[in-house]
DNA sequence: CACTTATGTATTGTCGACATTACACAATGA
DNA sequence: TCATTGTGTAATGTCGACAATACATAAGTG
C-alpha cells in the first residue's frame, strides 16, 4: 500500500503533518466560542461584525458565518438590524439546562442497562477524578468530570443523544465559567461517581437512575443567581 | 391611548396591515424547509448555491445563510468545497429520532403531573382528531396530532424542551412525508390520545408515561426502510 | 501499459462595497 | 411646551466578483 513511495512517507511523519485547511469561519467560531465558554465574553456582551472583522483581519463574511454557528450553539442571539450579542443567561435557562441534562443522562443510563456496555472507561475517569481531588486540582477534576459524563453518553450508543448532549453541555461550560468558583469539596464531587458506575454494573436501574438524577440536581442547586451580565 | 389619532387608526385595521419585513435568508430558508419537509427535496439531493440564487432571483449571500439555517435544523449538511445536500436519512437516525422524541414527551408528562396544567387544549385537539378520523381526512388528522403533541410539550412549561422538541419534530415531519402513506386506521391513531389525557387528569404517572411511550413507539415501528434517497 | 502530472470545471470560500433598517436626537411648527 | 418631522449614525442585510479547493479527465512520460 505504501511500499511504492518509501522516502517521502518515511521522511517526515511529524515534520510535514497535513496542513490543516480550516475555513476562516470555523477558526473565528472556535475563538469566539472559547471566549464565551471561558467567561471572557459575558452574557449580554455585544458582537459587532465590522469590529470583529477588523480585529481578526478578515472580511465580514466569515465573521457573520461564525456568529451564525454560535447562534446554532445557542450561545449568541441576533436582533435584526440592531446587533448581535452573547445570549443573556437567565436563572430559568440555567434551571432548564440542568433539568434537560438530567433527562439526557438518565436516558443514557437506561440504554446502557438495556443494551449493555463496557464500563472500564467510566472507572478510569473516576480514578482521574479522585487523583485530581487529592491534588486539589480543580481544572483536572472538571475535565475528568466532563470526560466521565461524555463517556457515559457515548456508551448509550445514540448519536442524536450525543449531539444534543454536547450542545447542551456548551451552556453548562459557560455557566460553570461564570459561577463564582464556590470551593466545594472536590472529594465529594469525585466520590459521587463511583456509586453510579457500581449501580450500572449491578444492573440496578432504579438506583443508577436515582444516583445520576441526584448528582445532576446537586450541581444545579449550587447556583444562586450569580448570572453576571454586561449590558 | 388611541383617541388622539382617530381617523388613521379606525380607517383600516385590515387594509394597512403591518408590512412584513422578513429577511431574504428567512424567506429562502422557509421555502427550502417546506420543500424538504414535504418530501419534494429528497434526502441526498444536492443544493447548489449559484443555481438556487438564480432560480430565486437573489444573490448567493442569503442563499448561503438560509442553507446554514437548515443545517442548524439538521436538515442539510455541507461538505467543504464539494457541495451541500439534503441530509441523508438512515434507518438508525429515524430510530434515534423517535426514541429521543419519546424521552421528550415523557419528560413533558412528568412535569405536567408534577406542576399541574390545564388540559382543555389537549381535549380540544383530541376532538379535532376524532372529527378528522370520521371524515377520513388525513391532512387534518396529522395537523391535529401535531397540535396535540405541541400543546403537550408547551404545557410542560420548559422553553428549552420546547425548542428541542420543535427541532426534533422537523425530522419527524420529513420522515412522515417520505414514508409511503401506509393507510392505517385513522380512528386508531385518534383513539390513542384521549386515554393519555385521562391518565394525566387522574394523576396516574405510570399509566400516562406508559401510554405516551407506547404511542410514540407504535409510530416508530411502522417505518420499514422506506428511506428514499436521491443520489 | 502503468503512472504521474497538467488542466478544466463545478462548487464553496472570501472579499469589499453598497442598501436597508432601527434608533437617537436635533429641528421644526402649532 | 409638546408632538411631529427631519436627519445622522451604527449596525445588519444584500450584492457581484474573485480566490481557493476538490475532483474528474486528459495529457504526458518512463
Amino acid at each position: 500500500m505504501n511500499s511504492a513511495n518509501p522516502s517521502a512517507v518515511d521522511a517526515a511523519d511529524q515534520d510535514i503533518a497535513p496542513i490543516e485547511n480550516v475555513p476562516l469561519r470555523v477558526q473565528v467560531a472556535d475563538r469566539l466560542r472559547r471566549a464565551i465558554l471561558s467567561g471572557r465574553l459575558k452574557p449580554g456582551a455585544g458582537l459587532v461584525e465590522t469590529a470583529l472583522a477588523e480585529q481578526m483581519n478578515v472580511s465580514r463574511a466569515p465573521i457573520r458565518e461564525a456568529i451564525q454557528i454560535l447562534e446554532n450553539d445557542g450561545l449568541v442571539e441576533t436582533i435584526a438590524y440592531k446587533g448581535k450579542r452573547v445570549k443573556p443567561l437567565t436563572p430559568r435557562e440555567v434551571d432548564e439546562t440542568y433539568s434537560l441534562r438530567e433527562v439526557f443522562e438518565v436516558m443514557a443510563v437506561r440504554r446502557i442497562l438495556d443494551n449493555g456496555a463496557p464500563l472500564d472507561a467510566l472507572r478510569t475517569h473516576c480514578d482521574e477524578m479522585n487523583a485530581a481531588a487529592k491534588d486539589d486540582n480543580i481544572e483536572a477534576l472538571v475535565a475528568a468530570d466532563e470526560a466521565f459524563h461524555h463517556a457515559l453518553i457515548r456508551l448509550a450508543d445514540h448519536d442524536l443523544l450525543l449531539a444534543s448532549w454536547k450542545n447542551l453541555y456548551l451552556r453548562i461550560h459557560q455557566i460553570m465559567a461564570l459561577r463564582n468558583r464556590d470551593e466545594r469539596k472536590l472529594e465529594e464531587i469525585a466520590g459521587n461517581h463511583p456509586p453510579i458506575v457500581q449501580a450500572i454494573a449491578d444492573g440496578d436501574a432504579d438506583r443508577a437512575i436515582k444516583l445520576i438524577s441526584d448528582h445532576t440536581r446537586s450541581l444545579q442547586a449550587i447556583d444562586p443567581a450569580t448570572i453576571l451580565q454586561t449590558q
